[in-house]
DNA sequence: TTGTAGGCGTTATCAG
DNA sequence: CTGATAACGCCTACAA
């Protein structure tokens, strides 16, 4: 019943010729008359052949395929990511696996395993939360990786970082809140495994530092890193410490949460409380009042990262890079 | 340099048995030993083994693989259904190929014959743009498909369906505006070709209708679906008919560019404008004023597809399903 | 320019 | 219960 799929073999027979010349005909390679070339490409297209590229992978020992996991693309930071990245694998001639390691370890190690045992080319590991030395294992079973927020302890020749500088953007905000007479700085800091939500609170301290004033740790709050999140830890630090007037943000999801406490404790924003937040997702430019963030580009991370794997694929000298990107400060009604 | 991989034959050798012995071990076949196989496991976890997915698949015929083909993931509506899917998925032991056809019939084919060669075991096709009988091929070339917001002209026994409701929702949705008072309802269509638009236009034309309401095609305005053509679409509208006291749009982004451009023009909302979108994206009650639309649970639709494709999977015998959801009328601020 | 032999890592089939 | 052997569909290397 079912149709049984058109192979090499069929093409060559029908073609008059062995599998080989069949083989070279499709992959455009040398050794191999135009006229007979033209021909068995008319032919195999005629009788509806692809060639299988889970035989062409075990006998290439490639897949023409990528890894990329993140946290949730459903986020709308990971699904510019996931978009951007696509877009260069498709440009490429690459299919992306897409996984969700949904905020816990077990699950990411999960996909990793899964990706692993695809034999992908590459991976892309977004907002890794695994440990160092657990990370270690993965460098040596995959050809290449890029981590997308996340450092490497030492270089690796096969792994690649792109990393949004985190702390230098939290101690701009935190710079701008002193600035604009903001005298009590809250943080809401997100899942306090978060490596990049450390960074924030790195910057965070050392913004502090900076304009002499000292760090109090009731003033950090941790939450998931959702908007239901940002709302319940805001209007907790609001009722416990009703002085604060600033409120920087694990990201923009969390700002609006923290936007929406402040509406319902009848707090004006940004008249009594300023509010910034992180990725300059396109929800901040859309709720109201607008949200002032610390902006990245996400689709061109994505882009790069796909880029980056793509480039350690041929220059197998490339040397893993550590690309850092510096955030903006997008001012906006809020801050 | 390059760390060889551990194969069966490898394990088979370590533990003194055939390659055979350790493939049964392995998928917890029938037919040996308890602790033969015991051992065998033991010993294949200790050398590192994973089997390869891809001599596997070759000799199967099974990749443990589903393709998802949407339009952009970074619209938030595919985000939340492709993060169902892979959630679904996973829980499966599948991974998916995350393909964006970015509304071109061109990438749309592309991404399809991608995925065929890669010979994914399932696809899940959402708001195809293909003409009927180019579709047509790609049922006979896979296994089992699920389409997402598009109908089959005919049934087919390994292809399944999952449909919004579009036109029962842009009826309810403008018979309610009528039923509150608004004399002169638009329509910010979204793309022409786009088949759930074309549903939603029919639904606006028999809500007006049932209202004794003549159409007019002035009031309806084809744009791209996202906030910017939104935006647009809507300002050009106001502009040449300043009567409008109504928009219908074609999804929740556009109807935030609506909202946008009422406010850049004026009007507002809902006093002298009222707005309804389509999808009930987390956006939608996040904006200010909050936006009325007719809602959907996207991740559900998500989940719902992958099972789908599963069950088909196991039921040979299970025609293939259209499964109806019906959106819900969210009242809010706006409508 | 073209064809032949061998292998990629696994599972199916059929003996033992 | 276990093992040898033949696919699976393609590519690399070498021979003609």
């Amino acid at each position: 019943m079912k149709k049984k799929r058109v192979t090499v073999e069929d093409v060559a027979q029908a073609a008059g010729v062995s599998l080989m010349t069949v083989s070279r005909a499709m992959n455009g390679r040398e050794g191999i008359g135009e006229e007979t070339r033209a021909r068995i490409l008319e032919i195999a297209r005629e009788m509806g052949y692809r060639p299988s590229q889970i035989a062409r992978s075990l006998a290439t020992r490639q897949t023409a395929t990528l890894g990329l996991v993140v946290p949730d693309v459903s986020n709308p930071f990971f699904a510019h990511i996931a978009r951007g990245a696509e877009d260069a694998a498709y440009e490429n001639g690459y299919s992306v696996f897409l996984l969700n390691s949904a905020e816990e370890a077990a699950r990411e190690r999960s996909a990793l395993d899964s990706l692993w045992q695809k034999e992908v080319d590459g991976v892309i590991l977004c907002s890794s939360r695994l440990p160092q030395d657990e990370l270690q294992v993965y460098f040596e079973r995959f050809p290449r990786m890029v981590l997308v927020n996340r450092d490497l302890v030492r270089p690796q020749s096969s792994v690649a970082t792109i990393n949004v500088d985190d702390r230098a953007g939290a101690e701009m905000a935190v710079r701008h809140l002193v600035q604009t007479g903001r005298g009590s700085i809250a943080l809401i800091a997100g899942p306090e495994t978060s490596v990049s939500g450390q960074r924030r609170l790195a910057g965070y301290k050392s913004g502090l530092a900076a304009a002499s004033r000292s760090f109090d740790r009731q003033m950090v709050e941790y939450c998931p890193p959702t908007t239901a999140g940002g709302l319940q830890a805001t209007r907790h630090l609001l009722e416990a410490h009703p002085e604060v007037d600033a409120i920087l943000a694990y990201n923009d999801l969390v700002a609006v949460g923290a936007l929406q406490a402040c509406k319902g404790l009848g707090r004006d924003v940004p008249a009594r409380v300023a509010v910034i937040g992180v990725d300059d997702i396109p929800l901040a430019s859309l709720v109201q009042p607008m949200l002032s963030t610390l902006g990245v580009n996400q689709y061109e991370i994505g882009r790069a990262a796909t880029c980056l794997l793509l480039e350690m694929f041929s220059d197998e000298t490339l040397p893993g890079q550590a690309q850092v990107i510096q955030p903006e400060l997008v001012l906006r009604e809020t801050g």
